[in-house]
DNA sequence: GTGGTCTAGACCACC
DNA sequence: GTGGTCTAGACCACC
């Protein structure tokens, strides 16, 4: 499981890690159970600064993505542990993605052939 | 052609305003050629600052959705005249927003009946 | 509105602040709509740090007491808007805490006017 | 008088532990003279760390809760024997869980009627 | 060893 | 002026 950090991007750094994270755990790179490196790791490997990574960290333990077991440290949730709740900014941020794409050109089946080719990235 | 505004949102203002403009435009309330209000009555009707219409305005231009004409303000770019260039952080936030409802427990097929059920909100 | 910190408690600086701040708004010391002091100048009359004021801020948003307006700032969110869910955490608490009553040797009448007491307290 | 620990909780596991067995002592589950389960036992069953269960039965010594006795073991304390003391936190904690109800959009009969319920699950 | 808290101070985006 | 982000580094509670 490899970050990638843009420094420049207007997304701050623990929202990039959190976002990168969801993507990895949605796409099978982070099995349920697994366990996340420890904050200092990570932070020495991004070469970030602890409080950072943490933050990220404890987004998605609010989220329910992840869970903070005192004795093992941060790991993935089980999926059927996570609550099914489908956030208003999930929705609003997929139309507005859908509506860049139109404008950007693609035909409606194109759009959707990416939808489905994004899915299917999703193994797990 | 309504916007609303969420002051509570973390998005910021400017952002709200360009992101809805962007919906529009796709989704036909706003048609190529159609003029954009005025910077300052725009503002007034929002109650928000100029200088933060002026700022998402300047970022529709930028993106190309927009064109400004001295004289008859800002207008809607006709399709064919619009870049046909998909920016990577479209990319990025598609597959970040369908990671997250497969994570929020919606099957393949779900979400992509919700992806079509958006894309022909965007008629034009 | 004044916050009594006590430095050599368990409980977290910020959970102190989130924690009077929730006590001032039920005691109708903080008025729906009321700002509450910029971080910076909280942070200073408490003698902490910007980042620990901030957290509780923060804490505070989520759990919808409080809106931060790009504005004006943070200010208390109007009781219609307030989510009404009654956290898990709040009910464990109280249960705790009339055990811990009952264990001190009051008796059930007792413990009731208390609780009534309090409640009045809670004028808005 | 089964504990059950939430290791995904904020709460650390000793006070979890604590706080189960003095709702266990209001409520009338553990009866004054009972004995505690020892400590290595209890650690097994719960599977935590031994240091764990000891960190708790160290605290309700101290709050006078229970009593250890070489030959005996740790016991439920009569209740005459216990001290008639409300510590400051409890009180704090009472009022701050009341406000959050409030908050929550409960009225004052709603709330006092909850505290009644829960005055009178302690049977003993 | 692990995450959580806190400081002092800087910089930045937004308004 | 306002809150949000980030650093470097320290200390601590929990396990």
């Amino acid at each position: 499981m490899l970050l990638t950090l843009d420094f420049d991007s207007e997304v701050p750094i623990y929202q990039q890690i959190r976002n990168q994270i969801v993507v990895g755990i949605a796409g099978g790179r982070l099995s349920p159970g697994e366990r996340l490196p420890a904050t200092r790791a990570l932070a020495e490997d991004l070469g970030v600064n602890t409080m950072t990574v943490s933050k990220a960290y404890q987004l998605l333990r609010q989220e329910g993505y992840v869970a903070a077991d005192r004795r093992a440290g941060v790991m993935v949730r089980p999926r059927d542990a996570q609550v099914p709740v489908v956030p208003e900014e999930t929705v609003r941020g997929l139309r507005l993605r859908l509506c860049e794409l139109r404008l950007a050109g693609l035909s409606r089946e194109e759009i959707l052939r990416l939808c489905e080719k994004m899915c299917d990235e999703e193994v797990d």
